[in-house]
DNA sequence: ATGCCGTATTACATACGA
């Protein structure tokens, strides 16, 4: 089973892009972030017509999330009052359009793209800590429903200072706070691991570089974009790969697809080492 | 090194991203 993320920074700018990668890597599950369009005008049929499903939850101009899958997927969700009671709180924080989830052959997916922050301290940020607080609230009914979860997307949050080009001048800084941190770790609770880490100790693996500054071509980046799976999911977890040539096509988003690799559903055949099949 | 990039918008300059 082949799971991936993707912040594609307009899905119209990227659809080619998109497409291509779905038919060279055939992923059973892209979830996609920034699609940055509006449900009406979404590119629906040209999706569709390369033989995949798609379900996007978005607006004008900015966020958006999307799953294109060549399988059947079930309960979909859109948005926080899909899991959530209604509350203001829910209501706020949904207009938004940031989350959407679904079952795959059993598992409960959720691509989420956590606010940018703007800031530290200032009222983006504010947001995007109230939004992490709720992501947690929202993971209760999947939890509750005993559903495997595997939760991904573009977190805009580096947890640990190998996750930074420069630790140094960033740390403390928007994406690197303290406050940040400790609300994602909040939502990831004792369950949920970085797949990405169950694999690869070292630094120097980003998944996003700026546009700006020459980031890309002084390999300056950072590891944003993130996939968490629960015990259950980690325990048969085959590998998680960054897709950094994706970075260097032409017209790149500023972000590269992460996917991982589960053995799911489980079969009986892999050996246990160091804490995963 | 808060930006010189890229995307979107009742666009031809501005907001936003991270």
């Amino acid at each position: 089973m082949l799971i991936a993320t993707w912040n594609v920074n307009s899905i119209r700018t990227r659809l080619d892009q998109v497409i291509k990668w779905m038919e060279e890597v055939k992923p059973d599950l892209l979830c996609l972030q920034e699609t940055k369009v509006d449900d009406t005008l979404f590119p629906k049929e040209a999706i569709e017509s390369k033989g995949f499903q798609v379900f996007f939850h978005g607006q004008k101009a900015y966020n958006g999330v999307a799953l294109i899958s060549p399988h059947e997927l079930d309960d979909v969700r859109m948005g926080f009052i899909g899991e959530l009671p209604s509350d203001t709180e829910a209501i706020r924080l949904g207009e938004q359009k940031r989350v959407i989830s679904a079952l795959l052959d059993g598992i409960r997916v959720v691509n989420v793209y956590v606010p940018n922050g703007s800031e530290v301290g200032s009222p983006k940020y504010i947001y995007k800590l109230e939004w992490l607080n709720c992501l947690n609230r929202y993971l209760e009914a999947p939890r509750k429903r005993d559903e495997p979860i595997c939760l991904l997307g573009d977190f805009n949050i580096a947890l640990e200072a190998r996750d930074i080009h420069n630790p140094k001048r960033l740390t403390g800084g928007i994406m690197a706070s303290e406050k940040e941190r400790l609300g994602l770790k909040s939502v990831l609770g004792e369950n949920m691991q970085d797949v990405f880490r169950v694999f690869e100790n070292e630094t120097n693996h980003w998944s996003w570089w700026d546009y700006r500054s020459g980031a890309w071509d002084r390999d300056s980046g950072w590891r944003i974009d993130h996939i968490y799976l629960c015990e259950t999911l980690v325990m048969q977890a085959r590998s998680c790969l960054i897709h950094k040539s994706i970075r260097g096509n032409q017209k790149p988003s500023d972000h590269a697809p992460v996917s991982v690799d589960i053995n799911w559903p489980p079969s009986e055949d892999l050996d246990y080492v160091d804490g995963h099949y």
